[in-house]
DNA sequence: CACTGTGAATACCTTCACAGCA
DNA sequence: TGCTGTGAAGGTATTCACAGTG
């Protein structure tokens, strides 16, 4: 029943990854006054399809009612509960360089429970300055971070060259979360999770596409 | 053979999504002066197992050469001309709130082939101040930019409720990928690919395996 | 009766294991 | 011999189709 791929409490990742979509949009129906909505209706308001919907949902158990739908603030408190949004997630960015910088500055971290409590640099020169309302703190302050501020989420803006050493300090202090910027593959020794964002390779992917039409198109001339 | 996940070069979506990165590790290598690599090599630099990296590069062609591995700046060329990177790609960004400013100073989209052309926004306010060394320009300057400069990649940085106006302008000049930092399910027509980044999203999955080990952690207190 | 929850079927992706070739 | 390229096997994810139920 359970398998490789299922999540310690038997969610498989990939559903764990469609959860917040659910979630953005069960409270857009939610603010909109919508108290009941069916996997038809939720399906199609988070881009999957009913069948998919329902079977990632039954992972967290029956909350549904047969003939009616779902009950919108109880699913929402479900799936909240599921992913640990009850709680305060405390978020440390490391590394104060372009990217760095502009992911402070960016309130999208502000959302429901996330908090950017710290931002850190290994440079000497840029610890001690202040961007978006916080002083750049040394990496040497790291553990004290967990400790104190229970910070569980840290991350990577650096250059690719010190990412794999920040990582290696976030996980020695205890971070078990790791968001990263940098255009790496990251070693981490098991319980640790990694996830990547990297807009060069998100926009390398469009470009294949692209690519592929223009040819498409190309093609389709020359065959006329 | 070919099925629905294919793409039109019947490449399969998820080795398109894989050969940026191995592409990046290429890069690493051959500017370290290896001109040869095994794909046990380039599978550990690029964090997936051999197999899946043979299995993905059979699917360009047969580039290796056996008993000896892959000679580097074939492979360079090879996966950069499947990916179309032989050429320019034009990229605008549209929305320049705290999120597309960020975007439009960071210099991630300065990598190889990709540049941002123009910068664009509804608000008449925001039109027309300089932003990053451009001027910011307004949404019906977006015909003229596909025409005039060959724009193919639009990246929507704007709010939720704008992203849908903005990606239906985008798709109406002509664009047809489409990069998503908004957090919104975009509908687009057949032909048009969109691709997301969330940032909200990549905190909660994150949150959930926080959330997660902190469960398992104090079960095994409880436990012993 | 309408819609959920779910076994069964299908499609897809990854890994295995080895044939084939420099 | 050593490593690639690939059919076959195994495992995962998605869709189908309908039994179950408020």
């Amino acid at each position: 029943m359970s398998s490789l791929h299922d999540t310690p409490r038997g969610i498989p990742e990939v559903t764990v990854a469609r959860l917040p979509g659910y979630l953005r949009a069960l409270t857009t129906l939610a603010d909109a006054g919508q108290e009941s909505v069916s996997s038809e209706s939720l399906a199609a308001t988070s881009g999957v399809s009913p069948s998919m919907l329902r079977k990632d949902l039954s992972h967290l158990g029956s909350y549904g009612v047969r003939g009616v739908g779902y009950e919108t603030s109880r699913l929402i408190a479900e799936i909240s509960a599921a992913l640990g949004l009850t709680r305060d997630w405390p978020v440390a960015i490391v590394g104060m360089g372009n990217l760095g910088r502009a992911l402070a500055a960016y309130q999208g971290f502000a959302v429901r429970g996330f908090q950017v409590i710290a931002l850190l640099d290994g440079d000497a020169e840029v610890v001690g300055t202040r961007i978006a309302g916080l002083d750049v703190q040394p990496m040497a302050d790291l553990p004290a971070l967990v400790t104190r501020s229970g910070l569980a989420i840290g991350v990577i803006a650096t250059p690719p060259s010190a990412a794999q050493q920040c990582c290696d300090a976030l996980v020695a202090a205890g971070v078990r979360s790791i968001l990263n910027f940098a255009p790496t593959v990251l070693a981490v020794p098991p319980g640790v999770i990694v996830r990547k964002v990297d807009l060069a390779t998100e926009l390398q992917i469009l470009a294949f596409h692209s690519h592929a039409q223009a040819h498409a198109a190309h093609a389709e001339v020359k065959g006329a």
